[in-house]
RNA sequence: GGCGCUAUCGUCUAGGGGUUAGGACGUGAGAUUCUCAAUCUUAAAACACGGGUUCGAUUCCCGUUAGCGCUACCA
């Protein structure tokens, strides 16, 4: 409690500590969007640390991707990168301080014996745990056979009595019994430090105040209460969020397909749709009503980072659902006002290998931004407003419903000898073939439809006189001769 | 197995001792309409189970069950 009281007295500073071993998934994003909310909620700092002390698993590559993701995001940090693998003298420095202080011994047990009696434990009793063997050797002894050079690790020394607990700002308060706690390994014998340490160790040389992360590692907190009070520090607020499933609520993985950050972006998600959807799996601004009464989801990142607070987080894990996610998309994508969300189509675009200029890619844009969930969607809803020639489409969909080729025939060449002279605008296209429509006896409906498809060559497009105003006269023309023409092949 | 955490519609969630348990996504129906969308209306859909406490529990307590997490010289 006191140690809750000093936290909330200075100004925050928080972290988000991944480790490049993967890329950034959805759940670190999340965890990074909330340490991020909650320290631009309270005017406090968020720290980038890489927690690359793993170095067989860890890259360069997955740095940058991370970085990258990060950035995407709008994740912006007030201090580091800083890298672990490059402060490992404090590291050493804090294990040999915990040594000193008695709450720490050598291990000189190999990972061969011990992976050998974790064996047999596990195959006859119970007890899993390491035996403490090492923790009986005699002080001289051990300091004899390190100084003879004997290669060993250094373990914490964990009160045999007791319990650790800790005041979760999400779960409350958290007890385990010191019985059932590992004297872990601090250092390894080849002086890297595990996780345990390097945590603590930069957790206190950051003097960061919450540690906002996973709730997976709730379990791993009190390995780290207890080196805090080994050390004589300040205990952080510790706030674990629940942790991000999969539809089949198994932990978030690569099969459950889409994992990684990037490839959302990828997909054509908006960044800012991806934070309002994020910040609302296992948290919630409480009841915020709209102007109907209902309650709120879509929030600007402003008004998420004035509404956040550590006491909305949910206890249960949430399920990512990407439904949900494509609606919250499509609403981003629907408010985007038109030239920003033509400048982010245009990339997909290009990489389709569409040859689109910005000029008419953003008289398309007002006709199929309500016909996309993803920015990629755009490429299927609107290529045949950039190619020469239109994909071959079956010449039976330019019959319309209830007609026969004949109906369909005479439609289009109505239209074909109308179109050579009216004015290509929105207006008046729309019109002069509503007026076709009546002279020719024929319901909008089916009057269109061979239309529409002659000229966009499918059955779903955008609305037809908007569409053919933006494609111009000349194209039109051709494309409906073609269809004319593929009629006649049918008969 | 041990330890820990969690439990409201299919999903995200609001609520909290007395409510017709609210909203959103998705799904169904209808309206609108040149198709598809978008939009609007509407419907179905939940307090895991069992004990307590209480005049009264979805809400508080205990247990069961289920799910998840941790259980490395990984992070």
């Amino acid at each position: 409690m006191p140690e809750e009281i000093r936290s909330q007295n200075t100004t925050p500073r928080v972290r988000f500590a991944p480790s490049p071993t993967g890329y950034l998934h959805v759940g670190g994003a999340r965890t990074a969007l909330f340490n991020w909310l909650f320290a631009r909620h309270t005017g406090g700092t968020f720290i980038l640390r890489i927690e690359d002390t793993d170095f067989e698993r860890s890259s360069e590559e997955m740095v940058e991707g991370i970085l990258e993701g990060m950035r995407w995001l709008g994740l912006t940090w007030d201090e580091g990168p800083f890298f672990q693998s490059q402060r490992l003298d404090l590291y050493k420095a804090t294990a040999t301080k915990i040594l000193a202080s008695g709450q720490a011994y050598p291990c000189f047990c190999t990972r061969e014996e011990l992976e050998q009696r974790r064996k047999e434990a596990a195959e006859a009793g119970r007890p899993l745990m390491y035996d403490r063997r090492c923790r009986r050797i005699p002080k001289p002894e051990a300091e004899a056979r390190l100084a003879k050079g004997e290669p060993a690790a250094i373990r914490f020394a964990v009160p045999e009595e007791g319990s650790t607990r800790f005041d979760d700002a999400v779960f409350g308060p958290v007890e385990f019994a010191n019985a059932e706690i590992e004297d872990f390994v601090l250092l390894r014998s080849d002086g890297i430090p595990t996780y345990h340490l390097s945590v603590v160790a930069d957790d206190i040389d950051m003097r960061l105040t919450h540690i906002i992360r996973g709730a997976d590692h709730i379990s791993n907190t009190p390995k780290q209460v207890l080196q805090y009070r080994a050390l004589g520090a300040d205990l952080p607020v510790f706030a674990h969020v629940p942790l991000i499933l999969g539809p089949d609520k198994t932990r978030l993985s690569k099969r459950h397909g889409a994992t990684s950050v990037m490839a959302y972006k990828q997909m054509g998600i908006v960044p800012e749709a991806f934070r309002n959807f994020l910040s609302l799996l296992g948290w919630t601004p409480g009841a915020i009503k709209d102007e109907n009464g209902k309650d709120r989801e879509i929030f600007s990142s402003e008004e998420l980072v004035k509404l956040f607070t550590l006491d909305w987080i949910s206890k249960s894990n949430a399920v990512f659902d990407n439904d949900k996610l494509a609606w919250f998309n499509a609403e981003y994508i629907r408010a985007l006002p038109v030239e920003e969300l033509s400048r982010s189509l245009q990339p997909f675009f290009d990489e389709a290998g569409l040859n689109v200029s910005p000029e008419k890619l953003l008289a398309v844009t007002p006709l199929i931004r309500e016909r996309i969930k993803f920015l990629r969607d755009a490429v299927a809803a609107a290529d045949f407003f950039f190619v020469e020639e239109l994909a071959a489409y079956d010449a039976a969909d330019l019959i319309p419903q209830k007609g026969d080729a004949a109906l369909a025939r005479k439609i289009l060449e109505h239209a074909r000898e109308l179109l050579a002279t009216v004015a290509f605008d929105h207006v008046s296209l729309e019109q002069a073939l509503r007026e076709a429509a009546v002279s020719l006896g024929i319901k909008t409906g089916p009057m269109f439809q061979p239309i529409r498809v002659a000229v966009c060559g499918r059955k779903n497009a955008p609305p037809l006189f908007e569409t053919m105003a933006v494609l111009g006269r000349e194209t039109c023309l051709a494309r409906i001769r073609k269809a004319e023409a593929s009629l006649e092949s049918l008969g």
